[in-house]
DNA sequence: CCTATGACTGGTC
DNA sequence: TGACCAGCCATAG
């Protein structure tokens, strides 16, 4: 990814999660590696810093588990599962995702 | 400038 | 399968 060295590390996670479409989901480890000098926990971190109200898909963003990370707080991981299901995400029995076939693929360019 | 703090991950037990 | 431990680093105060 090559995105303007002006914008913090925290917005080009942003853009790459703006990058995941509809009805798939990445994980953290997976969006981290499309960034540059960007680990997993930053882009947890960047995730817990958004606001109540923002155009980034946080949802489609999931553990290398395909679970749901559970938010310091609590309420939020439970909106997080219907946003997916209403996307067409399917859960398993233990409230997994099959990252098989959900799992973005990554992106085409680099 | 220094300290505290987090939506994670991978390896062990 | 599940719990525990130690790295990891940007951002806010």
């Amino acid at each position: 990814m090559d995105f303007p060295p002006e914008i913090p590390l925290y917005e080009r996670i942003y853009l790459v999660i703006r990058h995941v479409p509809a009805g798939q989901v990445a994980t953290y480890g997976q969006i981290a590696g499309l960034v540059d000098g960007c680990t997993a926990r930053m882009v947890g971190y960047a995730l817990a810093a958004l606001g109540p109200n923002t155009d980034v898909p946080w949802q489609r963003v999931i553990n290398s588990q395909g679970k749901i990370s559970p938010r310091s707080g609590g309420i939020g991981s439970a909106l997080q599962r219907q946003i997916l299901e209403a996307e067409g995400i399917a859960f398993d029995a233990r409230g997994k995702v099959d990252l098989r076939k959900f799992g973005w693929p990554g992106f085409e360019v680099e």
